[in-house]
RNA sequence: GGGGGCGUAGCUCAACUGGUUAGAGUACCGGACUGUCGAUCCGGUGGUUGCGGGUUCGAAUCCCGUCGCCCUCGCCA
């Protein structure tokens, strides 16, 4: 062991180490110098601890170079804190460590932004003033050291772990499957890798392993795991990413309910382990129609109720012109009740081109109806054309009191739901209905999800989860007749709002999957020359399976509770898809490109 | 591709309605200081107000363009 290794981390020092002599590695956090004496706060992951070096220390001239993220050995011995100088604020805070020997390892620029500054709760210095997040995401090595982030990523060590010990104890097999694999036409765009020995041929990095999964299931794998990457050439949102990290999960010879007991049991070990959590199952299964009618999503965030009411018949009742409209072509009439709001906005804002109408118009609404409640009446500009029945009606179906602002959107089912789901997630942050510094949390499962959805511009069904999902069998008939009826083995998990998982029980059976395909527009040869391989494979005796697939990253968000997917990503890319600290994307030789056979 | 927000010192921000030499905290540099822990005190360096153009006696501020970042719609089987 070199000399200037560490016997001690900088977390671990207590009074029960008092006069042993130790040695130190970490980075500055803070300094305090003094003519005599400078104190060090000297910082690893695991913790701060105050180091003091004298005038009458060998390198106490040494250690007026010192300045913060500095690399530093320290030798010396451990002492307790003089009286009424103990740091509360520092598990090590009632020792120092009396230098007697210091080294500087590797010296720091004035760092671009402060990695610290001021402490907010034992051993985690927490961060204020944090500096803009470009300039984070260029200097990363830097931002990572922060103790917020460095905790992220032990938590997502940690949940990794967790998952691993209950899937092996279960008898789950964790199995790799290619990166470099073909790509297909459906789903999400694919990022393309040119194949250098066959000019012009492109592999396709995958956006799930879903068949090879299903190939392992045919294989005889029947408990499959692995915690894969994925990668999808999407626009990024603050939950996505380009690439990301799934817990892939397959079985062979199960329903949808042994995938939700696994499931269940598994979010309750993360949970516990990771943050000390004990959640309830099962969780809920709700149905996709009744979510949309409810919470205008399929994901909706169940920590708050002002669910969606259908006033659709009372609108009929009306003289508003707007309402009898859409009602005459069809359409809907649905309302939330935002309780209290009413004095929270002000007529400008709610009428057309104000903040609220303008917020529902992003979501394809053409308008936005309120009433507030005042004195156990409605008001509004448009109670005229209510007559006094329909609004007493009105306020007993959306339980409606004094005080209650009454928000309507009339549309299609479709902008309805987008517009009025969307607004409701918008009043219960602005009413501030989710109390972020209580850990509560939300599991349920969506299912029945439609097998198809309408591609409207292409004129042609799509399907809704992925080809592969298995129809409901008392729906099967109505392949042909009626896609749009028949409802899918499918099921999502959602938390707090986030989609953290989706899958489904898939087809084994080669006719059927041969008929879904051709539900989508597929002739025979094309889904030969497409999926052929798996269409062979279930000809061979495929077993019945299904699987689930969960984003780790939003596992990771959701168990952290932070808002910003980067947040819980050691290296990850910026809205544009960039790296800004390799520079990544980037051009590359002329060489490389022609060796590639592709032109500039 | 559309909508919204932001861009001022190394960093975090301020600068009223267009009006004096663009300020503060922090970091950095120098000095003082024996118990600090966001040390304190004194002094100092530091600015293409993202970039380009325009309006004006005068622009950080208004207008046009452009670049970058964030949120979002579309997109994400």
């Amino acid at each position: 062991m070199a000399d200037w290794q560490r016997t001690h981390t900088c977390g671990e020092l207590r009074e029960s180490h008092l006069g042993q002599t130790v040695v130190l590695n970490g980075w500055v956090n803070s300094y305090r110098a003094y003519n005599d004496q400078v104190f060090l706060d000297l910082r690893d992951r695991y913790g701060v601890t105050q180091v003091v070096v004298e005038a009458d220390d060998p390198d106490f001239a040494l250690a007026q170079e010192i300045r913060d993220e500095f690399v530093l050995t320290v030798s010396g011995v451990v002492r307790s804190r003089i009286e009424g100088k103990h740091n509360p604020k520092l598990t090590t805070g009632d020792i120092e460590v009396k230098a007697k020997k210091l080294a500087i390892l590797n010296r720091c620029p004035n760092p671009p932004f402060a990695v610290m500054s001021i402490p907010q709760e034992p051993e985690v210095f927490g961060e204020t003033e944090l500096a803009g997040e470009d300039l984070r995401l260029q200097y990363r090595f830097l931002d990572l050291r922060r103790p917020t982030l460095q905790k992220t990523l032990a938590l997502r060590h940690r949940m990794n772990k967790v998952i691993r010990d209950v899937l092996d104890a279960q008898g789950f097999l964790e199995l790799e499957t290619p990166l470099l694999g073909r790509s297909s036409p459906e789903g999400a765009r694919d990022y393309l890798v040119p194949s250098r020995v066959t000019p012009g041929a492109w592999y396709a990095l995958p956006q799930s392993p879903q068949l090879y999964k299903q190939l392992l299931m045919v294989a005889g794998y029947d408990k499959y795991f692995q915690i894969a990457r994925c990668l999808r050439d999407e626009d990024l949102r603050a939950d996505r990413q380009p690439e990301f990290t799934q817990l892939d999960v397959e079985m062979s010879f199960v329903e949808m309910d042994d995938l939700f007991r696994l499931l269940e049991n598994l979010t309750v070990e993360v949970f516990r382990r990771c943050i000390g959590v004990e959640i309830q199952t099962p969780f809920p299964r709700l149905q996709y129609e009744d979510v949309m009618l409810r919470y205008g999503s399929d994901k909706p965030d169940l920590r708050f109720g002002m669910e969606i009411v259908d006033v659709t018949e009372l609108a009929k009742q009306s003289t508003f012109k707007v309402f009898l409209d859409v009602v005459g072509k069809g359409g809907f009439v649905r309302a939330i009740n935002a309780k209290g709001a009413a004095d929270k906005f002000s007529n400008t804002e709610l009428k057309p081109g104000g903040k609220l109408t303008e917020f529902v118009a992003g979501f394809g609404a053409k308008g936005l109806a309120w009433f507030k409640v005042e004195g156990g009446k409605l008001t509004s500009s448009i109670e005229k054309f209510f007559p006094v029945g329909v609004q007493e009606q009105l306020q007993k179906t959306l339980q409606a009191e004094n005080g209650d602002l009454l928000l309507f959107v009339a549309d299609t089912h479709d902008t309805v739901c987008s517009a009025l789901g969307a607004l409701r997630l918008h009043m219960g942050n602005v009413l501030k209905l989710i109390d972020m510094t209580k850990k509560e949390f939300k599991f349920a499962w969506v299912i029945d999800f439609p097998s198809f959805i309408r591609d409207e511009e292409e004129k042609r069904w799509a399907a809704n989860h992925h080809p592969f999902t298995a129809p409901r069998d008392e729906d099967l008939h109505l392949l042909e007749s009626d896609p749009g009826k028949v409802r899918a083995k499918a099921y999502d998990l959602i938390i707090n709002g986030y989609e953290a998982g989706g899958g489904s029980i898939r087809i084994h059976n080669p006719e059927v999957q041969q008929r879904l395909f051709s539900v989508l527009g597929m002739s025979p040869e094309q889904a030969k020359s497409r999926f052929g391989f798996l269409l062979d494979a279930l000809k061979f005796g495929a077993p019945p399976h299904g699987g689930i697939a969960l984003g780790l990253d939003r596992w990771a968000m959701i168990l952290t509770q932070t808002t910003n997917i980067r947040d819980v990503i050691a290296f990850p890319k910026n809205q544009k898809a960039r790296d800004l600290m390799t520079g990544a994307p980037s051009e590359v030789d002329a060489k490389q490109l022609k060796e590639l056979g592709i032109k500039q």
